[in-house]
DNA sequence: AATGAATGAGAATTCATTCAT
DNA sequence: AATGAATGAATTCTCATTCAT
């Protein structure tokens, strides 16, 4: 009769890494990150088998946890622009509402800690929500380009955009608009 | 009088910290930079007082070299759209003909290692090439938009059009030019 | 539950420090006293987080050995010269009986890796065993001299009696008995 | 025509160690003194063969400067009471009058760097003015005692004076005779 | 003789992972 | 399953000594 493993240990071990690639990298290590998850330090290897797979397991939650946001009321039968107002404020959105989430994905995307697997399974996942902007984006300027060349754009975007919201704060509303601008124009026609 | 430094030995030091660091992130140890620069581990650090100073350090040359890269042969004179396709061109130029270098800069770029101060110091060394185009496209779609915010997005859409010509290497200068245009419209009027 | 820490790994540390220290002074590795000790380099740090540290708590472990011993049997009742006596014998025993641990203290006392918190801690340690005689010596020659002056002359005396002891050992019962002379004129009337 | 060794280099190096000595204990590294005796690194080891001959010579040196200035107008047809007062205020003016060397002098005294050599000819070296004091202090209580007992005492209850003295300069004088009533009692009658 | 760059064997820690409890 | 002590390889950096200049 052994114990289930808990959804919440789990959890806390995921967030307590989040917080704490943010803010040291991916060389923060397992000790502080299980102590901060409140567990032992044996237990995170109960959950994950080694600290790469929790990184590539965060790596995917925190990029479900994107499209998952983006998906949420996405008006499927808007013009393209508004689909893409939508995808820029709801990306946007999430991106400035949890920082310590954005700062550990960016640490997590340059990693070569993650594997092509885990990139592929991060693209196939995106594709519910982006392939419908892909869609169609693609009739714009870019649409001989590389497959998923536009939605790349949009992230770096997105991301250049959030760098500068952060670091203005009281300019924050403008520069999302004028990345906005910026995005819808390098894609249009 | 003894023997002096060699800069040869420094050059190899940080030729042997780019490869590393581009191809295992910051983690690359100081013993296997030191070995594969064919120096003593101690040496290293007659050169560098710390494998941070050793960053920041490379960091700066990196930063350096895309400048220097870009300001040579520079078309002053030209109009912006041709400067702008030169700065386009320079960089993609230095980042494709040494992919060690981008990679390791990318790593280096959002690091914590890397200080305020040498970031500044990059700044700064930018302002000759950066500082003729961001006063020209300051009159577009970005004239209003926070200090650098327009270099930004150059360097981010630089990125990731250096991604997808890497990875569809037959459509490089497809990639490149639709890259451009996504640029220029991105920063038109 | 884990494991408990075990008491018997703390004392061999310990005992392997007093004889690494006693014989090769601080500069003892803490590879050398982890590998007599019988354990793992990265145990050692398991009971003590750094070699300092295991520094100043040998330093307290080993005062407060001295001071155990003194205090056992005691005679509180006696005059002061039996209590003077017993003091000096029970003292001269303990280093005499344990010549590392006497060499070891001698290297932590003067060393500057010992805290002013430890030694402030091991004189009020000391209090109890040194207390009574201080008091009553306090009434000799040295009745006006600094507070622990007199028991410092004490400590003093016995090292000096000590190395002599040990250095001639056939006459080790004679020296020890000058060497309380000797005291005990130096603290009288 | 080789250049003569400089005995102003062997001083300063001398003394840039007397003081890092006194200061870090004998982990001072070779490197810190010489830099602070304004020679290159590797001149120290033109005038010391190895460190450790360094530490030596230091001690050795630093004995004889005690021992000449305890000799220096030593009153050779006094009592033996107004003997041991110059010895004692001797040995005391220099201790208190050179704090770096005491504290050197005490570190090089318990190492294990110190060769039985090297103490030996120290022993030889004090015996001048040594000899004096021990002969007319062996018609004391200390007579029978082991040869150097009467001084070796002597040392430490110098040494312990002066420890006092340094930690409560406003009471140095009295600290200072009071040292001296203990030391004459000691070996007194 | 003087210099200080070069060296490589340690030094004290750290850390992912294992395993006894 | 949970714990955290145990491990030992790996890490950054130091240092006495050597040697080219």
């Amino acid at each position: 009769m052994a114990r289930p493993k808990s959804g919440d240990k789990r959890s806390a071990i995921l967030a307590a890494a989040t917080t704490a690639i943010a803010e040291q990298g991916l060389s923060a290590s397992t000790s502080s990150i299980a102590r901060s998850a409140g567990v032992a330090e044996g237990s995170l290897f109960t959950y994950f088998p080694t600290k790469d797979a929790l990184f590539n397991e965060l790596f995917l939650e925190l990029k479900q946890e994107v499209y998952d946001h983006i998906a949420a009321e996405f008006p499927r039968k808007a013009t393209t622009k508004v689909q893409a107002e939508h995808f820029w404020h709801s990306y946007l959105d999430w991106g400035m509402g949890h920082p310590h989430k954005r700062h550990a994905l960016a640490h997590l995307a340059i990693s070569d800690k993650i594997t092509e697997e885990s990139r592929a399974l991060a693209v196939l996942a995106s594709s519910e929500c982006y392939g419908v902007l892909e869609a169609r984006l693609a009739t714009g300027s870019l649409k001989d380009a590389a497959p998923n060349f536009a939605t790349a754009i949009l992230s770096a975007l997105a991301e250049t955009t959030m760098e500068f919201m952060a670091r203005l704060p009281e300019q924050a509303d403008s520069i999302r608009n004028t990345g906005f601008d910026a995005f819808w124009r390098a894609t249009g026609k």
